[in-house]
DNA sequence: TCTGGGGTCCTAGGACCC
DNA sequence: TCTGGGGTCCTAGGACCC
């Protein structure tokens, strides 16, 4: 048996345990440049606002009601990883999912003691970090994720926030019966649809349902799931040890913009911040892909989006005029580990000194950087007023992990 | 004014091989 | 009328996740 453990309404969570005349009220946190919802309390879900929901078109009305807040990403990453800490404290087999989601192991231990061990854990894991948390347990991972929505849903479950569904009781049919395929793990729009036409409207249906014939209409990730419903685990989750394939680093500007100036110095910040996760990993990479585009909502403008791979021997810069940029990102592909890094034919080989020098130059940027602070070091300054820089502009403070925006609050 | 960011896996189909 | 058969590798794109 497993757990899934998952945070409920996890960055409003996390806002709520350094400010908590925010308990009750309806809460939503929002995306970069103040863009979308992307989490919101039970109160706010109540009042009809939807995952995604484009902040600027929500109504006056509930602008005034819902206190909405910047997101804070370096608040949220930290409250992870203290809440991955105390699941620890329950099982050497924690797998990390997600930045509010971990599968925790439970082999070997009696069934009839789980529903007890998750409540243990739930408490210990508010009193110690804040965060409400809810448990599913179940035999594989499809089912000990309906077993974790039912512990946030169901009359019967939420109460104790704690669910275990066996594979063959009564209580995971009736559960699978009332859930519609479409709420399931790994099944969205497209596959819902298609698997309504064959009459497969439930997740009971999909157990039901012949393997063989999943797959031949599907694929094997959806066999996988009838499986999985039958209580057999046969989904393995990557290794989040393992370094990345790839590491991509975007984002939407704060304003549209056609300056090269722009698109040049936000590039270069992606680089830079891309250029840190791939050392991090330790990691070399020989291709880097770089793309631009126009902000696909704005019907009235042209729009353009265009993408350049460029092989490492040969960098070049590619900027063109007479678009509104709403977005620029690159992406870092064909990445190898640093220690089984090959010379391409005809590439001048690096010095011994200068690769030294290099790795320490890096490192010791990297070291400040993570440190001091993001920004300590860049290549390149900014220029004020750029088109680029991210709107945040509800941003609490940085409560864990900077002990300057600390003091703002005790003051 | 204004609509997120970062990933993975799988399949189909083309290029190429003998 | 009629143009092999079987395989590998790579890439683009679809679908999905949080």
């Amino acid at each position: 048996m497993m757990a899934l453990v998952d945070c409920n309404n996890f960055y409003v969570s996390c806002e709520r345990v350094f400010n908590p005349t925010l308990e009750g009220r309806p809460v939503g946190v929002l995306s970069n440049n103040d863009g979308c919802v992307v989490a919101r309390s039970n109160e706010l879900k109540a009042l009809g606002v939807e995952m995604g929901a484009a902040m600027h078109l929500l109504s006056p009305q509930i602008r005034r009601q819902a206190i909405l807040l910047s997101s804070n990403y370096a608040l949220y990453g930290d409250m992870s990883r203290r809440v991955t800490e105390v699941l620890g404290e329950f099982s050497p087999h924690v797998e990390v999912y997600s930045i509010d989601e971990s599968f925790v192991g439970f082999q070997g231990c009696d069934p009839d003691t789980l529903e007890q061990q998750g409540r243990a854990l739930r408490a210990t894991v508010k009193q110690w970090t804040g965060i409400p948390v809810s448990v599913g347990f179940a035999p594989s991972r499809v089912l000990a994720k309906v077993a974790n929505h039912a512990a946030k849903k169901h009359p019967a479950y939420r109460e104790q926030g704690v669910c275990k569904l066996m594979a063959d009781s009564i209580d995971t049919q009736a559960l699978l019966k009332q859930l519609p395929v479409m709420e399931l793990w790994g099944v969205a729009r497209r596959t819902g649809e298609r698997l309504r036409v064959m009459g497969i409207e439930t997740a009971w249906d999909l157990r039901m349902a012949n393997p063989k014939q999943i797959r031949r209409h599907f694929s094997v990730v959806q066999e996988r799931i009838v499986w999985e419903l039958r209580g057999q685990p046969v989904i393995q989750l990557d290794d989040m040890s393992e370094p990345k394939q790839q590491i991509m680093v975007s984002r939407s500007f704060g304003r549209l913009t056609g300056n090269p100036h722009d698109l040049r110095e936000a590039l270069r910040q992606h680089a830079a911040r891309a250029g840190e996760k791939l050392r991090k990993q330790g990691s070399v990479t020989s291709a880097v892909m770089v793309f631009i585009r126009t902000n696909h909502f704005r019907n009235d403008l042209p729009q353009y989006t265009n993408r350049v791979v460029i092989s490492l021997e040969r960098p070049t810069n590619d900027s063109r005029e007479g678009y509104a940029y709403q977005k620029a990102g690159l992406m870092l592909l064909d990445l190898s580990p640093k220690a089984n890094r090959q010379l391409t034919l005809g590439e001048t080989p690096q010095t011994e000194a200068d690769a030294q020098r290099s790795e320490s130059l890096m490192a010791t940027v990297d070291k400040l950087n993570r440190e001091l602070g993001r920004g300590t070091i860049q290549m390149g300054l900014p220029r004020k007023g750029n088109a680029w820089a991210l709107r945040s502009e509800r941003r609490t403070p940085r409560y864990t992990t900077q002990w300057n925006e600390l003091m703002t609050v005790v003051l």
